[in-house]
RNA sequence: GGGCGCGUAGCCUAGCUUGGAUAGGGCAUCGGGUUCCUAACCCGGGGGUCGAGGGUUCAAAUCCCUCCGCGCCCGCCA
């Protein structure tokens, strides 16, 4: 293979290209001309039951004015087959394509072997992204609802850098609303003189999260208890309400910032157990302090409808927006003066325009007005740019409803992985008797962490999921485990080759298995899984990825014996070499980890 | 009430943005497979009005309309 046929970054284009341009040019022929890139566009690269590649002619038969079988049947005599395409033969209405079997092998295990850890990885550039996630209150452990923004938007950020768009992710830590005072409040009196239902509430039984001693589980106990106690009491609503002022006028209360701080880290302890960590942690409080929250309201006083209430309350009239609120304003100055949150959003968000050249928001779907009331008010403001919204829908319980924080409801993050890896160390330890205990904990602590990134991530992020243990903790057929344990068999077979390390020398025509032809159609589809992921932001295509490639390493496994091997032995650990690598970098960017043994 | 999202076998789900051939998977179920490179595996069977109806089209799970069911939101909360 020359250069001109091989694309290290994505080994199928050689191929996709030669079928475009042989189309361009037999449709020229058969009079329906029709552009590379419409040609492009029109072709199904997955092919259907007849060929690797299919192209459907019903439109550019009727541009010919031909019957579309006939009109197939003349584009396939008058395209140019060569060293990459083989043959091109019509069906009904379809043109199908064979690629040379030895040139896509050859083509794609150069590209896995050469580019190692940066197969399917494509050339960086372009300006910054920045991708907000999670960015939960710190005011207590993680329920899993909450995670599910943390994955998608780690997995997220993950794919755009494969995809070459440079990203950094961003918490925003909200210590400026009611619920991070609340905690404040609380723990600002000594719990002898906390009020008796959150002296109770709290005494009164755990609240399911087995890590009573983290600073997020201790610290944030009393807040459900005292959520419901404001409701109840007004004067200690006003005791409250005064700390926000305090906070706002940028003198908060002793201890305010750092127990946001202790709480977030508890927090962040646990989503490091799923590999999830952060570039960056803005502060919400800094937007003030800074006065660009005062520079934002002197503008929006200013804006093409704003409007000021008779209280001193200020609007922006939303009518020509088509927002749902009954009010029809949006509010973003209160009368005491006091910005509210969706006006500290657009402080955010304009200093996120002004250092990235993408701004990408996960959001639950609670938060979809939000979403478009901010976008009002930026464009009021008169920033032109608004942010892409990836939003998830809740994770619910199986009786109905959120998950709450209240009502007992909810499923802690800490929880579950206790759950998860508690489960997978029966599963080592019922089939490795050798291994010693640290490596058997090790083992479990991935295998765990896997099963829950993959059982979140697997699922598009617009469909409801209702939490089910038995699912969650599935590590067989589609999930996180299964894909480790075929990363971890490929490893398995390569230990035990003499070739471990590589170079991986390797002979294409004797990879003829259908099995293994069918491995390295999937091999080369990942750069494009990669791509596409990014573009339409579809994290689940990437589970669903590792997943297939996964399956047919399997049947592989099942069907063609590698070590055993005669002539063929060296070119099949090639293919191990190379499906090893590709499932590697495949969890990667879901972020679990790869198990050279489990 | 209004706005937005979701609806694919008993259960879960891919495909929908850009319409193309017999709708892919997984769990469960039934029947097989281990002197052989890790059985967290593999092979095979059964199971589908793609919520309902209408429309557009040579062609609809995919686009448009209506309806039904479920969820979320409609605060001087965040």
């Amino acid at each position: 293979m020359d250069d001109t046929t091989l694309d290290r970054f994505d080994p199928a284009e050689p191929f996709v290209q030669a079928i475009v341009a042989g189309l361009e040019a037999a449709l020229g022929q058969t009079g329906a001309p029709l552009g590379a890139e419409a040609i492009r566009s029109q072709l199904d690269l997955e092919g259907g039951p007849d060929g690797d590649v299919a192209f459907p002619a019903h439109r550019a038969a009727a541009t010919a004015k031909s019957r579309p079988d006939e009109f197939a049947d003349r584009l396939a005599r008058a395209f140019s087959t060569g060293p990459l395409v083989r043959s091109a033969a019509a069906k009904g209405a379809y043109v199908n394509f064979r690629l040379d079997p030895a040139a896509l092998t050859s083509g794609t295990l150069s590209a896995v072997l050469e580019r190692g850890p940066d197969y399917g990885h494509h050339p960086t550039g372009g300006p910054l992204a920045s991708v907000e996630h999670t960015s939960a209150n710190p005011t207590g452990p993680f329920h899993i609802g909450r995670v599910r923004n943390a994955i998608i938007g780690d997995t997220l950020a993950r794919v755009l850098r494969a995809a070459g768009t440079p990203a950094t992710t961003q918490y925003y830590v909200d210590d400026m609303g009611r619920q991070a005072t609340m905690i404040t409040w609380i723990w600002s009196k000594p719990p002898a003189e906390w009020p008796e239902p959150v002296r109770t509430a709290v005494a009164g039984g755990s609240d399911g999260a087995p890590t009573e001693d983290k600073p997020d589980a201790r610290f944030g106990r009393p807040y459900p208890a005292v959520s419901a106690y404001l409701k109840e009491n007004a004067a200690a609503r006003e005791e409250v309400a005064e700390l926000i002022r305090q906070i706002e006028l940028g003198t908060p209360p002793a201890r305010h910032r750092e127990l946001a701080q202790e709480i977030l880290g508890g927090m962040l302890e646990s989503l490091a157990r799923l590999h999830i960590r952060f570039d960056e942690f803005v502060w919400e409080s800094d937007f003030l302090r800074d006065g660009s929250v005062e520079r934002v309201l002197e503008r929006m006083h200013h804006a093409p409808h704003a409007v000021r209430e008779e209280n001193g309350a200020w609007a922006i009239d939303a009518a020509g927006y088509g927002l749902p609120q009954e009010s029809g304003k949006i509010v973003f100055q209160r009368a005491d003066g006091t910005s509210l949150y969706v006006l500290r959003d657009v402080a955010f968000h304009l200093a996120k325009f002004a250092r990235f050249g993408r701004v990408v928001d996960v959001l639950g779907q609670d938060h979809r007005l939000h979403a478009r009331t901010l976008d009002a008010l930026l464009h009021e403001y008169g920033e032109a740019r608004t942010p892409t919204y990836l939003i998830y829908q809740d994770i619910t319980v199986p009786e109905g409803g959120r998950m709450s924080t209240r009502g007992g409801s909810a499923v802690w993050l800490d929880q579950l992985l206790a759950e998860a890896v508690a489960r997978a160390r029966q599963e080592v330890l019922a089939r490795r008797e050798d291994l010693p205990e640290s490596e058997v904990d090790r083992i479990a602590e991935a295998v765990g962490a896997g099963a829950i990134r993959f059982h979140i991530v697997r699922v598009a992020p617009e469909k409801p999921v209702v939490f089910r243990w038995e699912d969650a903790l599935s590590f067989e057929g589609r999930s996180g485990p299964f894909v480790q344990y075929s990363y971890a068999r490929a490893s398995s077979v390569l230990r035990k080759s003499d070739v471990e390390a590589g170079p991986f020398p390797f002979d294409a025509a004797r990879l003829a298995d259908v099995e293994e032809l069918a491995l390295v159609r999937i091999l080369a589809r990942f750069p494009r899984t990669v791509r596409d992921a990014a573009r339409t932001m579809h994290v689940q295509a990437l589970a669903g990825y590792a997943h297939e490639l996964a399956d047919q390493f399997n049947r592989f496994y099942h069907a063609v014996p590698v070590l055993r091997s005669g002539d063929e032995r060296a070119s099949r650990i090639a293919l191990v070499a190379a499906v090893r690598q590709t499932l590697g970098n495949a969890l990667d960017l879901l972020g679990i980890p790869r198990l050279e043994t489990m």
